[in-house]
DNA sequence: TCTGGGGTCCTACAACAA
DNA sequence: TCTGTTGTTGTAGGACCC
C-alpha cells in the first residue's frame, strides 16, 4: 500500500465483443455475443448491448440465445485480440517497465516504477492519456482504476466502465469498501460469499468487524488471513512483470457424451498429443501428469501421475495419460477431457540422461544412458519401469497401419471421402497417432487429415474431408475409432476438421457442418476455414476476401452456401453476398487492423492464423 | 437444452523418511 | 527395536479468476 494511487489498473471494455463490432461496422450499436457456438458452449463475452438483455460471461450460450435471440453470434478470433492486446500493452510499456498482464485485455501498470507518475494529479493525468492513446491505436475504449494497491486498482477500474477512470485516494479505501458486497473482494467467489452470508457476513465492513481469527476459523489460514487484509484495505503485492507458467494443460468437452471406452482412449491420446506440442513450444517440460474426467454428471475428477523427471516426450505423456484412465470409470459417459502437464522445467530427464552419457557417467536407476534417451518414461512408483517407452522412430514404420496408428488412409468405402494429408510424423509412430482412423471393412473413417501450421491444403474429395489447418494439431477429422470395422463399411459419423491451433469451439465439426454421411464413408468432414480444400466450413464471423467483392467476414453459411458481409473497419455498413461454401474466388483471410490507417499490426505479433477461431490457448482471457 | 478453457492457489490426507 | 513427531512429497479435489 503506497502513500500515492500510483498502481494503475486497465481493464478493456466487453473487449472480445468490442473488437468484433470494431472489425464489422454492421454490427455497431447492436447485441453482439462472443463465445462457443456449439451446443454445450458458453458466452466469453457480450457487448453492452446484449449485456441488457441480461445476456452475460459464462452463461451457456443457449440462454442467451434465448434471452436474445437476434444477437450476432460470433465464435471468438483470439488472433484479433491478441494483436490488439499486444497494441494496447506496447502502450502500457511505454509508462513503466513494470507492467503485469492479467489477460489479453487487463492489466497492472506501476507507475512510479516508469516514472510516469508519483501523485495523484500526476498519476490521474497519465490515466487519461492511456486512455486516449488506446482508443485512437485500437479505437476501442478501455477503464482505468488508480489507486495505491493492486486491489484497489482493480476495484476502481471496475467502478469506472465502461470508458471511465476512477481514481481512490490512499486513506480513504475503508470508508470506500466498507458498505461494499464481499464479493467485491479478489477471492471471494460464489461459495466462499455463501459460506460467509451464513455466518452473518455480507459486506466488507463485516468481514473486518469480524476480526482476522474468525475469518481463519471459517476459510482456513491462508484464505482468512488474506481475506481479513484486503477488508482491512491491506495489500502490497507488487507489480509484477514476468511470471512463470507451472502448468500446461488442454481439454475438451464433447458435443455429445462419449460411451465408447476406446474413443475415450483415443481421445485422452490426442489431447495428451496437444498438450506436449504447447509444452514444446513454450520450451518447456514437465513431471507430474494429470488426467482430468469430467462425467456425465458433470462430476469432474482428476488423476495424476509424477514422473521421475520432467519429460516433454509425446510417447511418455501420452502413456502416463492412458495409465490414469484405466484406473478410471467411465460407465455413463464422458463430457470432458483434458490432460495436462505441471511441475514445469527448462530441461528434461532425457537431457540429464543424455548428458551423462555424454560424460560417460553411468545410467540412473538402472537405466542405462542410451536408453533414456530414446523415451523411456521415467515414473516415481517404485518397481520397474513400464515398458511403454523404446526408441522413438523417427519416421511412420512401415508394414500396415496399426489400429490407430500414422496412416495415410485414403478413402475406398465410397464416394465421398477425403484424403487424409499429414504434416506430422514421428513422435507418434507406432501408437495413437495423429492419424486418421483406419480402414476397416472396407469402410473409411476418412476425413480430414491434419495439415500443419502451414495451412497446406488438404487434399480432398469432392464432399471429403479437407485438410484442416490446425497448428501442430492433432486432427480430429476422421471418424471415430468405433466407426472404423463396422460390419458394411459405415462410419460414424466424424467429428469436423479442425481449424484449432489449441482446440477450441471451431475445432470440432458440429453435426451440421462436420457430419460425416453414414451409409458412405463416415467420417468425412469438412476442413477447417484455413485448410483451403474444397467443402470448407465457414464460421461465422470470420475474415474473407473475395477475389472480387474484397474483404469481408462471414455472417452465416450452411447447405453448402456462405453468406459474406462486405465491410472493413472504418468502412460504412457493407453489403451482403451469397456464394457456395467452395468458390475458389473466396479464402480465408488475417484480420485487419481495427483503424484505419494502420498498415499491420506490430511486429512483435505472433502471427495469426486463419479461422483461429478455435484457438484454445487464449482461452484464458475473458474480457 | 444448463454449465468452456486455461490457468492458479489452497487444503486435506496418506505415505514415507528422518 | 519400537514409537511418536515432524517435514516432505504426491495425490485429489475445490474454489476462484479471466
Amino acid at each position: 500500500m503506497r502513500a500515492a494511487p500510483t498502481i494503475l489498473h486497465l481493464d478493456m471494455d466487453a473487449f472480445f465483443a468490442a473488437a468484433e463490432q470494431a472489425a464489422k461496422p454492421s454490427l455497431r450499436g447492436k447485441p453482439v455475443v462472443v463465445g462457443g457456438l456449439g451446443p454445450r458452449g458458453v458466452v466469453a463475452t457480450a457487448s453492452y448491448e446484449a449485456r441488457r438483455f441480461g445476456v452475460h460471461s459464462a452463461m451457456p450460450m443457449a440462454q442467451a440465445r434465448r434471452l436474445a435471440p437476434n444477437a450476432a453470434y460470433l465464435v471468438p478470433r483470439f488472433s484479433l485480440y491478441r494483436a490488439v492486446s499486444e497494441q494496447v500493452m506496447e502502450l502500457l510499456r511505454g509508462l513503466s517497465p513494470l507492467v503485469e498482464p492479467l489477460s489479453l485485455d487487463e492489466a497492472f501498470v506501476d507507475l512510479e516504477a516508469g516514472d510516469a507518475a508519483h501523485d495523484a494529479a500526476t498519476a490521474r493525468a497519465a490515466g487519461e492519456r492511456l486512455r486516449r492513446d488506446i482508443h485512437a491505436v485500437t479505437g476501442l475504449t478501455g477503464s482505468v482504476g488508480l489507486a495505491g494497491s493492486k486491489m484497489l486498482a482493480k476495484i476502481a477500474s471496475e467502478e469506472a466502465k465502461p470508458d471511465g477512470l476512477v481514481l481512490i485516494e490512499p486513506g480513504t479505501e475503508r470508508e470506500l469498501l466498507g458498505p461494499k458486497s464481499v464479493r467485491i473482494l479478489p477471492g471471494v467467489g460464489p461459495a466462499t460469499g455463501e459460506h460467509l452470508r451464513r455466518a452473518g457476513m455480507t459486506t466488507v465492513a463485516d468481514l473486518a468487524a469480524a476480526g482476522e481469527d474468525e475469518l481463519v476459523r471459517l476459510l482456513g489460514k491462508a484464505h482468512g488471513e488474506s481475506l481479513y487484509r484486503m477488508a482491512m484495505g491491506y495489500d502490497d503485492r507488487p507489480v509484477v512483470a514476468e511470471r512463470d507458467a507451472k502448468s500446461v494443460s488442454v481439454e475438451d468437452t464433447f458435443d455429445v457424451d462419449l460411451h465408447d471406452r476406446v474413443r475415450v482412449r483415443m481421445e485422452v491420446e490426442r489431447l495428451a498429443e496437444r498438450c506436449v506440442q504447447r509444452l514444446r513450444g513454450a520450451g518447456r517440460s514437465g513431471r507430474t501428469v494429470v488426467l482430468k474426467v469430467r462425467r456425465y454428471d458433470f462430476s469432474t475428477l482428476t488423476r495424476s501421475e509424477t514422473l521421475r523427471g520432467p519429460t516433454d516426450d509425446p510417447v511418455v505423456v501420452r502413456e502416463a495419460a492412458a495409465r490414469l484412465l484405466e484406473g478410471v470409470d467411465t460407465t455413463g459417459g464422458v463430457r470432458l477431457l483434458g490432460v495436462g502437464v505441471s511441475g514445469l522445467a527448462d530441461y528434461t530427464q532425457e537431457d540429464l540422461f543424455a548428458q551423462a552419457a555424454a560424460e560417460g557417467v553411468a545410467g540412473v536407476d538402472g537405466t542405462s544412458a542410451g536408453s533414456a534417451g530414446s523415451g523411456v518414461p521415467v515414473r516415481a512408483e517404485p518397481g520397474a519401469l513400464p515398458d511403454v517407452g523404446g526408441p522413438r522412430p523417427a519416421t511412420v514404420p512401415s508394414g500396415p497401419a496399426p489400429a490407430y496408428g500414422e496412416g495415410h488412409v485414403a478413402g475406398a468405402g465410397g464416394p465421398a471421402v477425403g484424403l487424409g494429408a499429414h504434416a506430422r510424423v514421428g513422435d507418434a509412430a507406432g501408437v495413437a497417432g495423429p492419424g486418421v482412423v483406419g480402414s476397416g471393412g472396407g469402410g473409411v473413417a476418412g476425413g480430414g487429415g491434419s495439415v500443419g501450421g502451414a495451412g497446406v491444403p488438404g487434399g480432398g474429395g469432392p464432399a471429403g474431408g479437407a485438410g484442416s489447418a490446425g497448428a501442430a494439431d492433432v486432427p480430429r477429422g476422421g471418424g471415430p475409432a468405433s466407426g472404423a470395422g463396422v460390419p458394411g463399411g459405415v462410419g460414424a459419423p466424424g467429428r469436423g476438421g479442425t481449424a484449432s491451433g489449441g482446440g477450441g469451439p471451431a475445432g470440432r465439426g458440429d453435426p451440421a457442418g462436420g457430419a460425416g454421411v453414414a451409409g458412405g464413408a463416415g467420417g468425412a468432414a469438412p476442413g477447417g476455414p484455413g485448410g483451403g480444400g474444397e467443402g470448407r466450413r465457414w464460421v461465422a464471423g470470420q475474415d474473407v476476401r473475395h477475389v472480387e467483392h474484397g474483404a469481408g467476414w462471414v455472417q452465416g453459411s450452411g447447405v453448402g452456401r456462405v453468406t459474406v458481409r462486405f465491410e472493413v473497419p472504418g468502412s460504412a455498413p457493407g453489403r451482403v453476398r451469397t456464394f457456395w461454401a467452395d468458390d475458389p474466388d473466396l479464402e480465408p483471410s488475417e484480420p485487419l487492423p481495427l483503424v484505419p490507417g494502420q498498415s499491420s499490426w506490430p511486429a512483435t505479433l505472433p502471427k495469426s492464423r486463419s479461422g483461429d477461431s478455435g484457438e484454445g490457448g487464449g482461452g484464458s482471457a475473458r474480457p
